[in-house]
DNA sequence: TAGATTGTTAATCGATTAACAATC
DNA sequence: TAGATTGTTAATCGATTAACAATC
């Protein structure tokens, strides 16, 4: 299952790509400008498409509505998701007022938090008590949460979410969650991915000075 | 080197456990046992530091704090590594207030915008101008921006980031972007992680109703 | 038709895992 | 010593790429 995580990455961005296409009046698009357009080769396009059945036209290529639709479908895009956020700090805040997840068919209903001093029913999106969470949860079907909480509460902020009947958590902390078996995490560490970049970043200064690429 | 990306993401990963074994008070520390912290075999474990050089101890394991020190020494965090924002949204305000990089040794030094209304010289984090950038991080020889524009401005911002000397940029707009062969770019994408597990949350759901695995 | 692009199979490549001798 | 764990090599696995027949 991880995978496919990223083929599944691709597909999005695929989307993303067309949905700009159409913007601009494009019907057509081939493997190789979408390939071009993600960095990836137009093998990696086709076979992609290929492993989801998605056909094209031997000469045409591939037309960009009828692509978004099939993406949309493969990726669960055809009806709005709806998520909550639990812990409602400065990153939930900026999620709650980005606009991106709209057209994305993504809908933020609720963030929940312990702190009282947060709670605000009348907001465009309210932020709740923890303890109302279980029950907004199941009455209205929702499936996929943000975490967002201080470290140190992240596995017990996560049994809880498990516990209300959430299936996928998105993980800000950077606790490695423990999740049961029919349950995804996706973990997203600001760190990490910080500490990444840093390491390539120092690894090509040095590479520049040396003059030459090192040892592989 | 995309290759490589993900050893280098474990090796974080192996270092954000080791600190809090030390907390804890652990002087060694298995293979076996670092696998289970991250979800790797413990085969990885030891292949990751081959790789790098690291050793232990025939039957005495690995001790916490020099793997820890190697771990640094490897990600370049022996040395307060200076970062600035680039667009000084809600995402920005979170990250300037974000308590955890300090720990990592991560400093954002500021924020720059094109919008007046943001700046504030007086912040502990400034919202400086954009046009003072070019100059802010080349006196201060800052190599790491994040990037937290909207999207239609996204490639733009990043060229003047490049010209302005940057390396590497952490790339929160959903725009792939086109970068100088010695710079480096990491994307981290909501919606598209939020897809990502959206999908997989169906999936599992799915899988569960028909109770089996699909076809591989 | 001739030319170009898909769809798919086979080849390649790289990353992960298993196995085991070395050794503490 | 006997037992356990590393370090490394070889085997496995899966993902990417190349190639090319099918075909629009």
């Amino acid at each position: 299952m991880l995978a496919k995580r990223n083929c599944i990455i691709r597909l999005s961005r695929y989307k993303s790509v067309l949905y700009r296409l159409r913007d601009l009046g494009f019907v057509r698009v081939f493997s190789d400008n979408l390939g071009d357009a993600i960095g990836v080769t137009a093998s990696q396009v086709r076979k992609d498409f290929s492993v989801f059945g998605i056909t094209g036209n031997r000469k045409g290529g591939y037309e960009v509505s009828h692509l978004i639709d099939r993406l949309n479908g493969i990726l669960g895009k055809n009806r709005v998701e709806k998520v909550i956020i639990v812990g409602a700090g400065h990153l939930a805040y900026a999620l709650m007022h980005y606009g991106g997840f709209e057209k994305e068919g993504i809908k933020i209903e609720a963030a929940f938090d312990i702190d009282p001093s947060k709670y605000n029913r009348e907001a465009p999106v309210p932020v709740l008590p923890v303890e109302e969470m279980k029950e907004f949860v199941s009455s209205r079907n929702i499936k996929v949460c943000v975490l967002a909480v201080p470290e140190v509460a992240a596995q017990r902020a996560a049994d809880g979410i498990f516990a209300a009947g959430i299936k996928g958590i998105l993980n800000f902390t950077s606790m490695m969650l423990k999740a049961p078996d029919d349950c995804s995490v996706n973990n997203v560490n600001l760190e990490v991915e910080l500490e990444n970049l840093i390491y390539f970043v120092n690894l090509l200064g040095q590479e520049k000075k040396k003059g030459a690429l090192p040892s592989p």
